[in-house]
Parts: C-alpha cells; structure tokens; sequence
DNA sequence: CGCTTTGTTCAAAATAACTTGAACAAATGC
DNA sequence: GCATTTGTTCAAGTTATTTTGAACAAAGCG
C-alpha cells in the first residue's frame, strides 16, 4: 500500500508501445523455439527496460501471475539469459538481461540441445545391441547402414556446435564484417 | 508367428524391435524441433523401411490415422524429406525418405525459420517508427540503442545460415575429418 | 458412365502444454 | 519469537495443439 513516495510510483509503469511490440516480437521467437510465451515475455521487458526491473513490476506491468513470473524467471537464469542484480536499499531481487547473443545461444545449446544429443548417442547404442537380434542377414545389414547413417548425421551436428558459436562470436570465416550500433555480440 | 512365407502382401508387417526405438528417437527429435510426433513416426518408419512404403503401410504399421498421415506426410514432402517414388504396375504413391542430412536442415530451415526471420526485419522496422512517438530523449536513445542490437543478432544469425548449411554438406574449416559408413551428408 | 481405389479436408474429440492462485517455505526486521 | 515481505511449488483450470474419422474429391478401370 501507500502507493505514491515521490513523483512517479514505479510499481506498475504502463508499457510503452515500443515495449509492447518489441516483446511481442520476443514472444513470437521464444514461441518458434519451443518455449512459452511467458518466457519470451518477461525476457522481452527486460530486454526493453533501462533500470533492472523486479520480480512484482514483471508480474504487475505484463499482467501475468507470480508463478509463471517465478517459473519463467527460474528458467532465464538457469539458461543465463537473466541475470540477478544486487540493488542498495532494497531486498527484493533485481533482475537484467544477458545482451550478448552469444551467450544467450550457448545457454540454450547447453542446457535444451545438449543433452539430447548425448542421450542420443547412447539411443544409438542400444539400438545397435537391437539389431543383433535380427535374424535374416539382408535385414541386418540394412539396419546397420541406417544407424551409420544416424551416426553420421550425429557427427555433423556435434561439429556444427563450435563452428556456430565461433560465428555469433564475430570470428569470421568467410567475409569481414564490421557492425555498428550497440555493438554487442 | 506366421507372416514366415512368400505371404499375400505384406500389407501391415509388424515393425521390429530396432524400427520401434529408431521410430522412438525420431519422434523425440522432431518434438525437440517443435514438430508433431505423427511427422517423426512417419519419417522414422520411412528411414527404417528398406522399400518404399504406401500410405496404407504407414497408417496401419504405424497405428495412426490416414488423416494423420496424410497431413504428416504433406507436410514432409513440401519440405523436401520424402520424395514420391513411382512404382511400376501399382496405383498407390511409394515414399522413401531424403537421407542426406544437409537437405533436410535446409528444407527446414528455408520452410520454417526463414519467413519468420524475414518478417522479423520488418517488424524491427515498424518498432523503429513507434519509438518516434516516445517523448522523452533519454528513453527515445535508449529504445534505438535496444532496436540495434537486435538489428546487430538479425544480421548474426542470417550470416551463420549459410555457414551451418556449408558445415552439413561435409566442407570442414576447422579440422579435416573422415566420416565413414553410408557417408549420406 | 458407374464403381472402386486412393488420398485430402476439416470439425470435433483427445491430448499436451501453459498459466493461475493459494498454500507453503525462507529470509528480514522489529 | 513473530509478523511481514519475498519468492516457490504444484494441483487444478485454461488454452493450444494434435489426432481422429467420416464426408468429400480425384483418378483409374471395366
């Protein structure tokens, strides 16, 4: 309660239309890549906000709950999108968005494509144990082939990690590139 | 068991323990990649089978409805990773699946990545003209100094397309390599 | 033509995913 | 301690997506 201190109450500041359609374009992409849209949101007035903003003004200026505020934020920082920012004088938490695309996709490959990709290998495993049991030849050879294949498939994939993250680095491979603006890779 | 001799059409062959699990990974990557589990199971049955098979083998091996495989299957073939075989003296479409890794992450990427990346640019452009109406300086700066850095990772991630699609078709900048088996990029 | 086979469409049912909010825990200050 | 603030958890409700199946079109065949 006691809403008003000084001039403007910060708790709940209205979107401005920038903001609107800019974490509307934020909820769009997270949707693209499997995530919900709350994600994308919060992220989103983040990435909007010129102060860090906290747990209640997420929830009060987005309108959605604390839990997914909660969740979403639980996420972002695990992912390394958000970060935690110690703010003097007050004992809620501050949170500020990771800029650095490469950091942002780096946490997304570690933590979302990762792991599929390992467990995968070990699918690969025991699919091979699988065709032993296959008793026509013929069969067998031709289930063998495909696993290759997934196999191989599975070695380009996991060589094309590096070369990705070298390349939203600002290493370039194939032309020099000179970007400008807020400059952040 | 019967199914043992030269049998009448082989109309709905039970799949075999390793087409179960081949089946099962691609249902989870194609779900990991925001796709609908009937499109991983037709394309995995696809990859496993040794022959192309028709509509009806994949309704009825796979247990899933012809409405389901008729739009799984749509959707496949508009993105390049099943081809139509014609096949002497029968009336029914033969599919066989793409096997070459590159076709398939281009066929993806040019159907779904690439529109919504395009559309991004004009919507960056629309943002731009809503922080006109911001009044304030400060913010206005601000708001243009987060509008390019967005423009700045637009730009990074449209240089790694055609990075990652040379990585896949097997050129190697980084290190020399040696695949062997189907050796299918 | 009529009949059959083959495949598509789409509204409704089934399933999966997300969000909510109230109960709960943890930490702070009095 | 004890009340208050701050944030988390999770079962239930809501929303979005996927699957189904029956009606429909298209093409081959006699």
């Amino acid at each position: 309660m006691a809403a008003s201190h000084t001039d403007h109450t910060e708790s709940s500041a209205a979107l401005s239309p920038w903001e609107t359609s800019t974490i509307e374009l934020f909820t769009r992409t997270v949707n693209l890549i499997g995530l919900p849209r709350s994600v994308g949101e919060i992220y989103g007035l983040l990435f909007c906000a010129s102060t860090p903003q906290t747990f209640d003004m997420l929830s009060e200026r987005l309108g959605i709950s604390r839990g997914s505020v909660s969740q979403g934020l639980k996420f972002l920082r695990q992912l390394g999108a958000v970060k935690v920012q110690y703010v003097a004088g007050s004992r809620k938490d501050h949170y500020v968005p990771e800029l650095s695309i490469k950091a942002l996709v780096q946490g997304f490959v570690r933590d979302q494509f990762t792991p599929h990709l390992e467990s995968g290998a070990e699918r690969l495993d025991a699919i091979e144990g699988l065709i032993e049991s296959e008793s026509d030849p013929a069969r067998r050879a031709h289930a063998t082939q495909r696993i290759n294949t997934l196999r191989t498939w599975q070695g380009r994939v996991q060589k094309l990690m590096p070369i990705m993250m070298a390349a939203l680095g600002g290493i370039n491979f194939l032309n020099q590139s000179s970007e400008s603006g807020d400059a952040v890779i």
